[in-house]
DNA sequence: GTCTATAGTTCGATAGAC
DNA sequence: GTCTATCGAACTATAGAC
């Protein structure tokens, strides 16, 4: 027998700033910054209310994380349906903090949070697998080669992104700049092609 | 003015055991799961013989990064002079989790303990620009292209590897392979070159 | 060098009033 | 829907005995 408390809304406006309030926590400060008295604090609420609504904080993780996958997928297909450079469009929205920094917060936490991490690696994949299914085509007929196939030159480019948001978020950019100059070389092939 | 407290011998053989704990807890759990309490119960004494030895958790966690910084820096140099494919070396080295998550594990401890932030973007650009000074001549010399200089080859190398290990550390391994594949074939043209 | 004991803090979560 | 009040747990760090 679970937990029969009573639970607020989804549709809750006040749910939905506790949502924001606690997604620009983790970018900002970490996971670790997260607790129902600090999300609390930053949206004016008192903790209880947190948990009137998040019964437990790996709940508030989990409807993170489905909120924010939900709205990247989305997000992802408008890139490829409406850009005429899907791939930089998509290279940009990976190096962005709010995207790729967020990730790597979910990534770290569910070191800890055993809950999150079968949820967390299957929304991970089908943010993967997406990117490859739409951008797969663009990049096979840019021919660059026949280990470049769909998956390995996604992996690369998400594999670079996830480098430079970690090691700048401590002030590291050794190598950055060439290493983002060899990705965007390839990014721009496919592009034109 | 700071804090005239003893502190307990650099050559301690008790000293070692906590730092070789906790380092095991870090790559294990994560650097959460690092509390004096937690070090001392893995180690067998009592919390306050860890803050005998390292006032603060800062500390502590700063004497990891020095130890094993300075051994990596000695095994990378070991590498190139006597092994005949270094890159491979190296590249075998960064996908080992006691590598590359531990360092991992510091940029996340990083968020919330501002004191380490500086050591540790010291540290990371020290291993890098080491593996770029010991490694470049060959990867120059492998003529891969000219994006493929070594600063930029050995970033890559070392963002699929942050990449594998992150993921793979929740259990999402899609593209893996395949990336690792392209990776390797780079590899190899260095190390035959 | 190692311990016991403890002060002071922050946290997750709940009960129950309004 | 939001609050006050609170329990019990884990944490950092220190003082001081042995």
């Amino acid at each position: 027998m679970a937990k029969p408390r009573r639970v607020g809304a989804e549709q809750s406006e006040t749910r939905t700033t506790l949502l924001d309030v606690t997604e620009r926590l983790m970018v900002e400060k970490g996971h670790a910054a997260v607790s129902s008295r600090q999300v609390a604090k930053a949206a004016g609420v008192t903790p209880a209310l947190v948990h009137y609504y998040f019964s437990t904080l790996d709940d508030l993780f989990l409807a993170i994380l489905h909120r924010r996958s939900k709205s990247l997928l989305e997000h992802l297909q408008r890139l490829v349906e409406q850009c005429d450079r899907p791939m930089r469009a998509t290279w940009n929205a990976l190096r962005d903090p709010r995207n790729t920094g967020l990730l790597l917060e979910f990534v770290s936490a569910a070191n800890h949070r055993k809950a999150i991490q079968h949820q967390l690696a299957e929304t991970a994949q089908r943010i993967r697998s997406t990117q490859v299914e739409l951008l797969g085509p663009r990049i096979e007929a840019a021919g660059l080669g026949d280990a470049f196939t769909p998956a390995a030159t996604i992996t690369l480019m998400n594999a670079v992104a996830y480098e430079m948001v970690l090691e700048r978020s401590i002030g590291m950019v050794y190598g950055h700049d060439e290493g983002a100059a060899l990705i965007e070389i390839l990014i721009d092939r496919i592009d034109k092609a």
